[in-house]
DNA sequence: TCTTTTTTGTATCATTCACTACAAAAATCC
DNA sequence: GGATTTTTGTAGTGAATGATACAAAAAAGA
């Protein structure tokens, strides 16, 4: 009954490693989304039995806020560094366009996890997970936004997050990485021409 | 076993509306989602049983094709007349904008119910139906410019898939129409900000 | 009236789903 | 070595799904 791993404890020893499997489980969520991927699915990837499956991440929707959470980490845009102080707004909001771009072109799993997740996830528990994640991301956003000083700072972010929506969602119909750059950088100078001077 | 409607004919008559009965269940399948709604809530809401839903409709998947050949024509933004040779293009492109922006944040189920449902239906046939809808939507786009001699048809007709995509999920996240009637007008510009001069 | 045709309601069917009971197996602690 | 702890594999649970078998009911045609 243990979900956070115990190296060397006193039982029976795992027979799998419980980061790969984390790893092949995001992967899988990412591909198929929430509803379209079963516990059989998981299970027979991983290479284990449900007992061992329920044993190791408690239930499908923990191991799916596990695996959102990884994917943040591991695939997360650095809105950090492209909105720091130093670059002007504009190049800022072209750059997390064009890291978005590349991200979600980029893999087998098109798209962002975190947006067609919330878009798709029909479980409720689950999509009130990701749904949650997702309106972070935007507080997020919009909260890096205003700290530079801008007004528009809602306005931009409605912006940003209806602009990643649609390249996600054109990555995941199968457009390439080049033209969906394309698209990145018609989509930040839509914003930028309605940036007002400080 | 009539799926299409013979009125007056020799058997015992129907006690329920098809027409309303198709109304119905599109509303639901906008709503909700092709694989979050069930055949159960529909005969529920229509007022069935499971053997008359079967009999008037055929199956599941054969409803949902009919409630989005309905949506289609009863919701479907005009591109015909945005696109009409007299306009500009640059107006062409904010009209489908602003039209799409209307639609998806009015009524109660909000986005677009063949860009929502091509993202998050699961079941094989009808994700295939729903998805070959929107690529024929987009070679529509993209055929009425270029039919107007436009070199670009091919980009802005991504792009143009890409900026509704963006709006219906920002629609189908709660933003209110205000608001998504700016990311239009300014999705639009990034688009326009593009056209070369023919 | 009697036959034919179609719809209706009841009562299921087989499948898939997330999840678990249970006992054997494999490790550590004393 | 014996007790304890944890994981393992087998097998199966109840609930929900899309879809049907079947006979009674209700209409039209003869």
């Amino acid at each position: 009954m243990n979900d956070t791993k115990k190296i060397g404890g006193r039982g029976r020893p795992r027979t799998f490693d419980r980061d790969e499997a984390l790893a092949k489980a995001q992967a899988l969520f990412h591909l198929k989304g929430y509803d379209a991927l079963s516990v059989a699915d998981l299970t027979a990837a991983i290479g284990i039995n449900p007992p061992s499956f329920y044993a190791a991440f408690g239930n499908k929707v923990a191991l799916y806020a596990e695996a959102l959470r990884l994917y943040e980490h591991e695939a997360g845009l650095d809105v950090e560094s492209a909105l720091a102080e130093g670059v002007p707004l504009e190049e800022g909001i072209a750059s997390i366009l064009q890291q978005a771009a590349d991200a979600y072109a980029s893999g087998d799993a098109k798209g962002c996890m975190v947006i067609e997740g919330a878009r798709s996830t029909v479980d409720p528990e689950a999509g009130a997970e990701v749904r949650s994640r997702l309106e972070a991301s935007r507080r997020f956003i919009r909260d890096r936004i205003a700290a530079r000083g801008s007004l528009q700072a809602e306005l931009l972010a409605d912006y940003l997050m209806m602009a990643m929506s649609g390249l996600s969602g054109s990555a995941r119909n199968g457009l390439p990485l080049d033209r969906l750059r394309v698209l990145a950088e018609m989509a930040a100078d839509g914003a930028i021409q309605h940036i007002e001077r400080k």
